[in-house]
DNA sequence: GCGACAG
DNA sequence: ATCTTGTCGC
């Protein structure tokens, strides 16, 4: 485990939309991204403990094609930025980056817990921490935030587009039978075709990708951990 | 103007 | 995100 604190000069206002604005344009949108199924993909996740002001951070590396583990790390610091919808990137990403620099391997393609591409300024977490790092990148959240879609069909692989409007920025993605669909962006090098498939193929059995679910778990675990030392 | 709003 | 018991089911 590492300890990380604010980097000098980390914004702390809502001027971080103008920051979006110019970052917005390294992103990287014709890539087809790693091919699903191999190499190695990383799950990144975040906890926190407003009462002690502690935020913990997992990346947890998996084999692409058998979802076997192959490196995890932690990271742990102060909480340096409020929950802003729109603003998720300026809280997480800190915590994050410390755990993905102490990794002993390349982490290929990273899912993150939220949005790349659906955002209100088209840069949301994924396509933030992706241009930032160079990695390729993609979203994966549980709701829907301000946008609308379709229910998808019942069976699992079925899609929707997500739409901001009549934008689609996104998919609504069944991976289970019956069961709320996730909802997938593209974040940074990666296309939304490919990053069907890779949710797809990191969920034989959940709701929740394979990758997300790891990194939650560990990041609660050193979260427990820090708060008890 | 007020509420909603990834995690 | 987090606060929180039991309960139904594989």
């Amino acid at each position: 485990m590492t300890t990380v604190g604010v980097p000098a000069g980390w914004p702390a206002t809502e001027e971080e939309a103008a920051e979006q604005d110019r970052l917005r344009g390294r992103v990287v949108l014709d890539e087809p991204g790693p091919p699903p199924g191999t190499g190695h993909v990383t799950g990144v996740d975040v906890a926190y403990d407003d009462e002690r002001d502690l935020v913990a951070a997992a990346a947890v590396v998996l084999d692409a094609a058998t979802l076997a583990v192959v490196a995890e790390t932690t990271a742990v610091g102060r909480i340096s930025f409020p929950y802003v919808p729109g603003l998720l990137a300026f809280r997480e990403i800190p915590t994050v980056r410390a755990a993905l620099d102490a990794l002993p391997c390349q982490p290929g393609l990273v899912v993150c817990d939220g949005y790349g591409l659906a955002h209100p300024r088209r840069f949301g977490l994924a396509s933030h921490l992706g241009v930032l790092t160079g990695l390729p990148a993609i979203g994966v959240a549980k709701n829907p935030f301000t946008f609308t879609y379709d229910e998808p069909d019942p069976a699992r692989g079925s899609t929707a587009p997500l739409l901001a409007g009549t934008e689609e920025v996104g998919r609504a993605l069944r991976t289970r039978d019956g069961v709320k669909p996730v909802f997938v962006s593209v974040g940074h090098r990666v296309s939304l075709a490919n990053a069907l498939a890779h949710v797809l193929a990191l969920t034989p059995r959940y709701r929740l990708p394979e990758t997300t679910r790891r990194a939650d778990a560990l990041c609660r675990r050193a979260l427990r951990e820090a708060a008890g030392s």
